[in-house]
DNA sequence: TTGTACGCGTTATCAG
DNA sequence: CTGATAACGCGTACAA
């Protein structure tokens, strides 16, 4: 028999609605409603006829009519903060593939650390019946998850980030303020779950590394003076520590771009002697490292190893390719939904997720095979 | 007086509709409707008198009734392949800031070049009564835009491209072959707009620029077998051309990945000898030139200039930072609104928009003065 | 200038 | 198992 007769395409603009299918059959709209969402209170002969005839006609429920009637919108929230970052990417699927699996649709913002936009976005949501919130990596002040959750939404926040003093950096590369680092970790906001990557074990993790490569002198490249920042120093030490190395140096540029750490790897550089080891704070700090020892005639990773953490994109396109620990980029977006959506969104328990080493090439080991400790020549 | 006594938030759930407004001020939610829009048949008082009402118990419309009510959306869908290839950030932001300024909300999908997310992504926009489409940099087959287009969408294209055959490549590298690339120029498909970076602009900028730096010979690394690689290609001839210099080698990687491309630098820099200068497809092709050359221990720009296409996120990251021509990422998303917004969207010429040179470091005039031309001495 | 009444496409309740 | 009916929140033609 000849191929089903499709209805030819509705004169763009008109929608085909459950009452056309209705007709088409000669029932009520109530009974297609039934079968189209598998209403057990109906038989199994007029269920397959009503899909039948509503997938020749092509018909498609309005979202904006079941909304209006059930009062809920299916839809997630998300917030980025800058998209090409190099991270979000694969974040942004997680967030769309898992939401997929419960039927629901993501709706993204671009906030761009505005706090204007960040409002509007807020707005956007609301209008759109929006009730559960994703914010990634917020860097800002916490302003629109508070007025997110006190609106009634359910919100996690992915790599929530939050400045800490820039003297606690100081005390943790000197003594011993362990205390007061986990003190910031309690002040968390009650309504509000949080996914994050383990920023001290990947610190921990990127060190033992080299440590394993038979380096004995490693230095620190410390990024911006928020959390995640501290509890990768923190792990930093704490692997040093364990292999009685501390205390190391740790590098701070006077601002956190792209020109201030070159600098202050290029100013630690002049000073030392290859072979020398280094765990950046991310990728962007590690290819800061890189360029400065480019310059400087230091080769990767015979006279510098270099080890960031993240994995962004660009990772594998860095010269040499940049050995680093990994986030889990694709899970923390679905364990966000997760934390939404399923068993009813009830579970705010925080999910903390290891990052995984990935070897490239700009970390071996010590040119000159390790022996005892060798302090830099002047 | 005390600042307004702010309603408490409603308990989670419940909504602010316009009857609450009515009700609070005794008018009916027909006065509210039309205050809340500037219709001009209102008396000034009770327009201000609703909006103050409105604003202090936070009411915001529902955007699925009105939706519902209007049977038009102001919802823009957005189909992009790859989140995070450092280039799709800035043309999102763009769409979504001129999106914004007609009142207009994105809703973006991706697609990560797999049919059935683009099939599902076209259902989606369906059900939200979406009417208008940018597609940016699609990689597949034109299916989901013809889809569109015959539910009677108005679509937008940015930097559609589309395959050609690998001969055209050898023809253009070769002979003279222009009037076959503007037949394929002319394919296109009607109802479509088209929002596009000049590539052939582009690959002469870039080529013209190695040559005014004084090089002899210039080199250009193959991008894929798609249309914006001929016409790239098509743009360094023309400039050679002009310049009298024509031919020059074209390398040809046997594959679009890394790997390939880092392989055909390496093979041609093997039989080479410095200085050479070099336009690639791309900034991912440039980064692959870089890291070829830098195994093969010729230094950029000294030895080797390199100059890119796109100016990706992470072109000034890289080792040394890349001379590129860049895209106007931000505009181009925005033209892609205005295409089919502005003026009730019955524009339909298609924009090129040509590209700019951003000078860094990978490019460099030849280290021994350019002289007559030089030959590569085998 | 304002109010009344209706319908957009669904789903849920209540009869049958 | 199925049909009639009401209501979700809003915009607008029509009446006042």
């Amino acid at each position: 028999m000849p191929y089903v007769t499709r209805a030819t395409p509705p004169p763009a603009g008109t929608r085909v609605t459950m009452k056309d299918v209705a007709a088409a059959l000669g029932v009520s709209t109530a009974t297609v409603s039934r079968a189209l969402q598998d209403d057990p209170a109906i038989s199994a002969a007029t269920k397959s006829a009503v899909l039948e005839v509503a997938q020749r006609v092509q018909y498609r429920p309005s979202a904006a009519a079941r909304r209006l009637r059930t009062q809920s919108a299916s839809l997630v929230g998300v917030v980025v903060q800058s998209v090409g970052d190099g991270y979000i990417g694969d974040v942004v699927l997680g967030i769309q593939g898992r939401a997929r699996e419960f039927g629901y649709q993501p709706l993204f913002f671009a906030a761009e650390g505005q706090p204007g936009l960040e409002s509007e976005a807020l707005d956007v949501f609301l209008s759109e019946h929006v009730t559960q919130l994703i914010a990634v990596s917020p860097t800002g002040k916490p302003q629109l998850l508070r007025r997110a959750v006190a609106e009634g939404m359910r919100v996690a926040v992915i790599n929530g980030d939050q400045s800490v003093p820039a003297r606690h950096f100081a005390e943790v590369a000197s003594g011993n303020a362990d205390d007061k680092i986990l003190k910031i970790e309690r002040a968390r906001n009650s309504p509000i779950c949080d996914i994050r990557f383990d920023d001290a074990a990947a610190g921990r993790l990127a060190t033992e590394y080299l440590i394993s490569l038979g380096h004995r002198t490693c230095v620190h490249l410390r990024g911006p003076n928020v959390r995640s920042g501290l509890l990768r120093l923190l792990g930093f030490r704490e692997a040093l520590t364990t292999a009685g190395m501390w205390p190391q140096p740790v590098l701070s540029p006077r601002a956190p771009v792209m020109q201030h750490r070159e600098d202050a790897v290029t100013q630690y550089l002049r000073a030392a002697s290859p072979p020398a080891a280094m765990v950046a704070y991310d990728d962007l700090c590690a290819v800061a490292a890189l360029r400065a020892a480019h310059r400087a005639g230091w080769r990767v990773p015979d006279d510098l190893s270099v080890v960031g953490i993240d994995d962004i994109q660009f990772a594998s396109y860095t010269n040499p390719g940049l050995t680093t620990v990994a986030q889990p980029k694709y899970e923390l977006g679905a364990l966000a939904v997760d934390a939404l959506l399923a068993d009813g969104g009830c579970d705010a328990r925080p999910r903390v997720l290891d990052g995984q080493l990935v070897i490239r090439e700009s970390a071996g080991p010590p040119s000159r095979p390790a022996g005892g400790g060798r302090e830099p020549r002047r």
